[in-house]
DNA sequence: GTCTATATACAGATAGAC
DNA sequence: GTCTATCTGTATATAGAC
């Protein structure tokens, strides 16, 4: 897993910023080339397909979940609370990833949604220690994925986030104590 | 809102089940002509235009919405759990009009986001009586999203209930009990 | 109301110069 | 490695017969 090369990582970001900010179907070679400021046969060098470039997109979507698994299970608030926090859009490098992804899983891409599957079930294993019980562990499962779900909706410019700090506090305090082991 | 005519219906539906089983992308006035048994031709007779398709499963999913939360405040086991139930996928025309929107309101169709807002905010609206603050209310909105987020994603066959009967009725028990007024 | 045939536009991908 | 030019397939939409 080398350092892949810069002009890559430029193609891939700007992939997902027209994906999000135009849909997937706006995501054309041409825009995308746009965006990335390369011309369109620049672009097929380094992605020889439309398809090897959304393959590029899951695949770091992929490694840069395992690392926010890593910060979670590390997290001195405890895993659920920087879990929440991490489910909230905070235009991070993964939420960004995870966003096109999600894109791409529902307009049909099967890697995709085999992707984010995994992705959840990791989450999944770090959170069950954590909490007391299955219907716990799906409870905190789905307030993030509607936290996710809400973000990823709006298409066009950044909503920011929804949640104000004293409202996402609130809100993981409840979660927590409905929740706790 | 006289009733439309039967063959109206027919495409909407057509253009909701191709939605669902191959992605937006998927779903070509080719598509949904063939699916809907009429051709191309044909279709456009009825709607003039692919927007105007579009516009077409929007407004009828809107319309659907305004029965279901009619039905969710009068419902006998409580609005809250009436809310989750209606949130996990059973494949009614409720359900099937949200998925096709969701993925037009993905793929950056501005009116597709509107309405599904616009429904978020009367399902909003009749749960804040019954939960005790403002974060519990936003707790059993997130999870409802996230059970929809999680059944919207899965593009192809009908992935069947999540959740089975025993798990459903303890994940809203425990909703219950972290949020009721 | 429903059909076939066709016009127009644009997407992904290739070829080859530099 | 990056570019321009071009080929090819396919999508929306129109025209007009039945």
């Amino acid at each position: 897993m080398s350092r892949p090369p810069r002009a890559r990582e430029t193609v891939l970001d700007a992939f997902e910023q027209v994906v999000r900010s135009d849909g997937e179907r706006g995501a054309t070679m041409d825009a995308v080339a746009r965006v990335a400021g390369v011309s369109k046969g620049g672009l097929l060098y380094h992605f020889a397909s439309k398809d090897a470039l959304e393959n590029g997109v899951i695949e770091r979507m992929e490694e840069r979940a395992v690392l926010d698994v890593e910060q979670i299970v590390a997290a001195s608030d405890g895993p659920v609370a920087a879990f929440m926090r991490s489910s909230i859009m905070t235009d991070s490098p993964l939420d960004r990833s995870i966003i096109a992804v999600s894109r791409l899983a529902q307009n049909g891409h099967p890697l995709a949604t085999d992707a984010l599957r995994r992705v959840r079930d990791m989450w999944e294993g770090a959170i069950r220690p954590h909490v007391r019980d299955e219907s716990a562990l799906q409870l905190v499962m789905l307030v993030s994925d509607g936290l996710y779900f809400n973000n990823a909706l709006t298409v066009g410019a950044l909503p920011g986030p929804k949640f104000d700090e004293p409202e996402l506090a609130a809100l993981i305090a409840l979660v927590e104590h409905s929740t706790h082991a």
